[in-house]
DNA sequence: CTTGTTTGGTTGTCTATACAACCTATCTGT
DNA sequence: ACAGATAGGTTGTATAGACAACCAAACAAG
């Protein structure tokens, strides 16, 4: 019943709770196989299994002779209280602003349409934002809104205000909810060129559906973040053989946003 | 940059290519690391690292002490092709048959609702059906349907006909598209008593959204099949270390259905 | 100062073995 | 015939070691 857990998930919390709580912060590097071996005083095939269910679960990145990085940083966010870029700079101290590195009316590709629940064909507005908090680029934003939604907005001043005010603003809509899934990815060209960071440098992506109250999906965005700067946490999940697949701490599921 | 795969990758892409071609028929019951120990001559270890990667997918059940179980199995079916249940049975000549377990009208749960693309409090038809092939049990069908769109054909036979169907005949209504997922999950007491398995008996989990033509979503459903009589067919993924997570070949994505 | 080599560190893969925990078939005693 | 013990099989966890492949710092040669 109540059986023994195995010691490799005994060191997966343990260097979990150490990541959520921001132990690694500096340059991001993560302890080799050979010092974990040291520390907890096991095998390096015990290491290994509780680090890759870490990397499995994209809190680390790892590489062959160069070694592992921690892709949840600072900037300490409680996953299930998000909420605005903008409040969340302020609650920081960080001065929020934008900079529109493309805003323009496309024919999306049939998987957007779907994931925006449009019919094929119809109009969506694309817009790339780089945001910044105190001057630092933090988070690439690209975006696909609703058009007729968007459309109140469309020729406001996109890099002064959050645009959820605006729509607020200008046609009253509330907020209602998001879907969002979190990954870790490597910087490509425009990542290290926007957010000024190495190529392959250790990212997290976060891809979210967002939808006001009472009407339908306004927004899917893929929004990259400097995860030495922004840090999300999260919760761990009881130990389970029978379980395969580890899921993501953080899958699609409903989430009061803004 | 074109490094060699690993052995235990050539493995698993050698016993998913079996799993798929159904060389597991009678009883699932997969070889033991054992026997593949001695098949592939490797070590234990390189064949556990292979095994996961097909537990993890969703195609293997173990159980310590017990052996390792395939869900993937028989009544071939591809996942790009995805047909209604009805013709499915045809296709093998099997007589088509189903059983109303349940038939309400309610308030769903606040997820529900959303994956539905509805305002809360809006009232779902909640439908249970049992569905057979030639008197077998294969499949419990547990939906959520569009109150509105449902309600022309509410009162009409559902145990004789296809839903879509009824509602073609009905109200013009075509085919559209659907997402879908699926899962290995164990026998419940409700798979044990309407399927007639075991407790604990490996069952595959679909979980769909099926959208109409030109509509808003139509139903939500979760349906559990015997893994023991209907294979779905997928593909390999290429290797990739960089990859963590590992996805199931078929996650959410956009699937023509009947 | 630049380039190539060497060294030492990293992770990835593979092998082998041992023991724990679980399960089931067979055997033995009543 | 039945219950308990035993034996043999299974998967899960852990250990140890070896080698490949990769990376970066240090060093040597030009």
């Amino acid at each position: 019943m109540d059986q023994p857990v195995p010691k490799y998930y005994r060191i997966y919390e343990e260097l979990l709770n150490d990541i959520q709580k921001g132990v690694y912060q500096n340059d991001n590097l993560f302890p080799s196989d050979t010092d974990l071996v040291k520390k907890f005083n096991v095998s390096r095939g015990t290491i290994r299994e509780a680090i890759k269910l870490l990397f499995q679960q994209g809190f680390l990145i790892r590489k062959q002779g160069k070694g592992t990085f921690v892709t949840y940083r600072k900037i300490e966010q409680d996953a299930e209280k998000l909420i605005g870029f903008t409040e969340l700079m302020k609650k920081h101290n960080l001065k929020p602003s934008a900079k529109v590195l493309k805003k323009e009316i496309v024919i999306p590709t049939a998987n957007i349409s779907h994931l925006m629940n449009l019919k094929t064909g119809k109009k969506v507005v694309r817009l790339i934002r780089l945001r910044y908090g105190d001057s630092q680029p933090l988070i690439v934003e690209r975006s696909f809104f609703n058009y007729e939604l968007f459309e109140p907005i469309f020729d406001m001043d996109l890099e002064k205000n959050s645009i959820f005010e605006l729509l607020h603003k200008k046609t009253k809509t509330e907020l209602g909810n998001a879907l969002q899934r979190i990954e870790a990815i490597s910087a490509g060209k425009e990542e290290h060129q926007w957010l000024e960071v190495d190529l392959r440098t250790p990212l997290l992506l976060i891809k979210r559906l967002i939808k006001p109250k009472d009407q339908q999906i306004f927004q899917y965005s893929e929004d990259v973040y400097r995860s030495d700067r922004i840090n999300f946490s999260t919760k761990t999940v009881p130990y389970n053989p029978d379980f395969g697949l580890n899921p993501l701490p953080l899958d699609l599921s409903e989430k009061d946003w803004f």
